[in-house]
DNA sequence: ACCCTGACTGTACTACGAGTCCAGTTGACT
DNA sequence: AGTCAACTGGACTCGTAGTACAGTCAGGGT
């Protein structure tokens, strides 16, 4: 058999997939083997606990967010070299990729472990939290760069207007969830985009 | 003893307590008949089972935390009759709320029954769904009161910039849980309070 | 050809929490 | 004295996490 590829990962796959659809504490190991189609003894074999599975998903997830921002804003800055530009290009992208995500979105796992942290080690709490504070800088680069050209027209505090980017989006994706509506998320990221539209805004 | 009063609210008082602290799952019923000072048995007199809990203490919540909105605007609306400026004292007032609550803050229920949502029942996910909903419809009228005043200087979809009051709390509340910050809510609604001033600038 | 190792399988066991059942107690009210 | 609500306490089932460990099996190095 060739899928035996990297069972690790297919593991981390089938374990993201139901943990983002009904949260960590309600995915049974069990499940997870049995979706694999292994055995309880092989998951032990690649994660010594759920936690380590906790971790492991998190790395991954983090890791690939932060490539989703970079590619989005790499994409952007092509089509526009003005900052202020670049980022309401930027946001437009990711609220159109929202949407376009048939299922609604593998919501935030951020937002998911933050609301159950007692269920991790430290060193889950600690990834989560540092995820968030390099978003917090990266957006927070980019609007400094934007307030260099532009002269915001009320004063604000950049590190929490960094964190908005991020806020914004975890408080849609709550919203999206509880509502079972689909479209909540990019909406208020257009909001947001609105805004510093006013915030930046030239004339 | 006297404190027999009203033992389904003390178990609600010490649920609520657990749940805000380490999430649903997290919370054995175990811990909170220890804490209530009663049986398993009498846990389940009150309550058919975590279910039935989780709806009670929702509701609940959901009752405060509208009653909260109530005073609080009620309290701006005594400071200035103008809708806009009403709803900048409230969301300060909402603000400085959200600051001083020592321990943080109960943590929004709705978000982190959001991500649980598998472990609870269609009652329990309907209640989450009316309160958002109702909140959405609050917000959505007291915007729609001001734009009759100031018009936005940017075209904004009203249900959207409703749902944003919560979604901008829920996501504070997302990252001061995982930043194990302070008055990251707090900040974020300072943030969306000036987004509204230049939305509706008169200027 | 031989051995070793990594990637498992399978089984058996402990511990714990949810939930059920139920028999019995206790204090207040009638 | 009898009734009822509000419990207590214990015994039981079941599902899940986690431990332990013995055995299998395919490939790669020697």
């Amino acid at each position: 058999m060739e899928q035996k590829v990297d069972t690790r990962s297919r593991i981390l796959d089938i374990a993201e997939a139901a943990v983002l659809e009904k949260g960590f504490e309600a995915t049974s190991i069990e499940e997870i083997v049995a979706g694999a189609d292994i055995s309880r003894g092989g998951f032990f074999y690649h994660f010594k606990d759920k936690n380590a599975l906790a971790r492991a998903m998190l790395e991954r997830y983090i890791e690939s967010e932060n490539a989703l921002y970079d590619d989005l804003f790499a994409r952007a800055r092509e089509l526009n070299d003005d900052p202020l530009h670049c980022m309401l290009i930027g946001l437009k992208l990711l609220a159109e990729m929202l949407e376009e995500m048939p299922t609604g979105h593998p919501g935030c796992v951020i937002a998911s472990t933050a609301y159950q942290d007692r269920l991790f080690d430290e060193g889950v709490r600690d990834l989560n939290r540092q995820a968030i504070l390099g978003w917090r800088k990266r957006f927070r680069g980019m609007f400094e760069d934007i307030a260099k050209v532009y002269e915001p027209r009320e004063p604000v505090n950049m590190d929490a207007l960094g964190d908005m980017v991020s806020g914004v989006v975890e408080g849609g994706l709550v919203l999206q969830r509880a509502l079972r509506e689909h479209n909540n998320a990019s909406e208020q990221i257009m909001l947001f985009r609105t805004y510093l539209k006013l915030l930046f805004a030239s004339t």
